[in-house]
DNA sequence: ATGCGTAACCGACAAGTGTCGTTTATTAGA
DNA sequence: TCTAATAAACGACACTTGTCGGTTACGCAT
């Protein structure tokens, strides 16, 4: 049965589930997520097709392991983090999510590889985001507007829209060009929740 | 082979269509997505296995095309547009996206419908409410900000994210008193383009 | 080191998927 | 009205999926 992936303490379920992450991430930079079959995988991984469905329900299940996993490992890398002291730190959110998500599409550029493999990572993208997101918005407490879970999801998922747009450009400007016109669009949004100090930017306290 | 939904002549490709359209909505009245099979569909729509496939490339392209549908029927009855003179504009856009998202979760809630369901009709809707938002917004022309097209995306996922977030809250407000939580989160990011005149709002100059 | 717990292997199963080629019918235009 | 085009029906195909019960082998605590 699927278990939690974090803190598992036997090395044989930890020794399999890297080799299944391993397998479909070699396997998708030459196929489509779609055309890719369990069997292949376990085939990759040197793992009984059965034992697959020991560890992940699906082939989707383990695709969104493996996004929350690199995408976390991007932003632990980098040491970004999002304290809510001023919006303009989603500035690296921002720049992780266009480079995460710019690595793993350009891996098969040569046939159509969105339809099945795009709405698919949405979730495990968006939900990474928003969980860095939180804890910088959390400790405003109650207010009339917007809550922080609210605040956190729309933006995470302003930021996936935006950075899906930008790929989707044929001839798209560097990550750290774009990123200054994707922030000013997210800013506004998470200052919908009381924050705390901010040095730059004009502050905007209108709307709400 | 699966072509434009749009503008067919032959009824025969309607009929069926509209057929395989009504057996799936049916089906969801009852069941998950995941429980019904291409056959049931088919079944149900009393036409051939084989020919669904010459309309839809698989029960998830089906899914789309009855979401599409049905939301830009939503906002077809209500006269719903958004010309971008004014960006709150958009308010009758977020609670035609609330209202519908609301419907058509509502539908089956005696079984965990979730986990297949929603992560499904996220590029469908995504794309109804860009289709909305872009013609109020194109007119812009080139600037130095964020592209029109940019700019439609990342107010239609933020929409989605929003209405998501509120549909996943247990006692949910009314549709009219999120959508005034709401707003105030897309308005900045709408404003991002120049626009023309907008009688209310404190307009909000800033940033970019 | 020796067992207990359990992960991984294995073969098999019914069911669903996507694609053929062929035949029958309906549609629209000459 | 007749005919060419093409949509729908049909049966069959190799393949994938998810699940099962039973067996083997590994990891760890005693």
């Amino acid at each position: 049965m699927p278990v939690s992936d974090c803190e598992v303490k036997d090395p044989r379920i930890r020794r399999t589930r890297q080799l299944l992450q391993g397998a479909l991430r070699t396997l998708m930079q030459a196929k489509s997520f779609d055309e890719i079959s369990v069997q292949d995988i376990a085939d990759a991984a040197t793992v009984n097709r059965a034992t697959f469905y020991d560890h992940y329900t699906d082939k989707f299940a383990l695709l969104d392991a493996l996004v929350a996993g690199g995408f976390h490992q991007i932003l632990h890398e980098r040491s970004v983090s999002y304290d809510g002291s001023c919006p303009s730190a989603a500035r690296p959110v921002i720049l992780a999510a266009c480079d995460y998500l710019a690595l793993h599409q350009g891996g098969c550029t040569e046939v159509a590889h969105k339809s099945a493999f795009e709405p698919l990572i949405e979730a495990a993208i968006t939900n990474a985001i928003r969980r860095v997101l939180l804890p910088g918005l959390s400790p405003a407490a109650v207010t009339a507007g917007p809550s922080a879970e609210m605040v956190a999801t729309t933006a995470s998922w302003a930021i996936y829209g935006a950075v899906k747009e930008w790929l989707k450009t044929p001839q798209r400007p560097p990550a750290e060009e774009i990123v200054s016109v994707i922030l000013p669009l997210i800013v506004p949004i998470l200052q919908a929740v009381p924050l705390a100090k901010c040095p730059e930017a004009g502050v905007v306290p209108g709307v709400v």
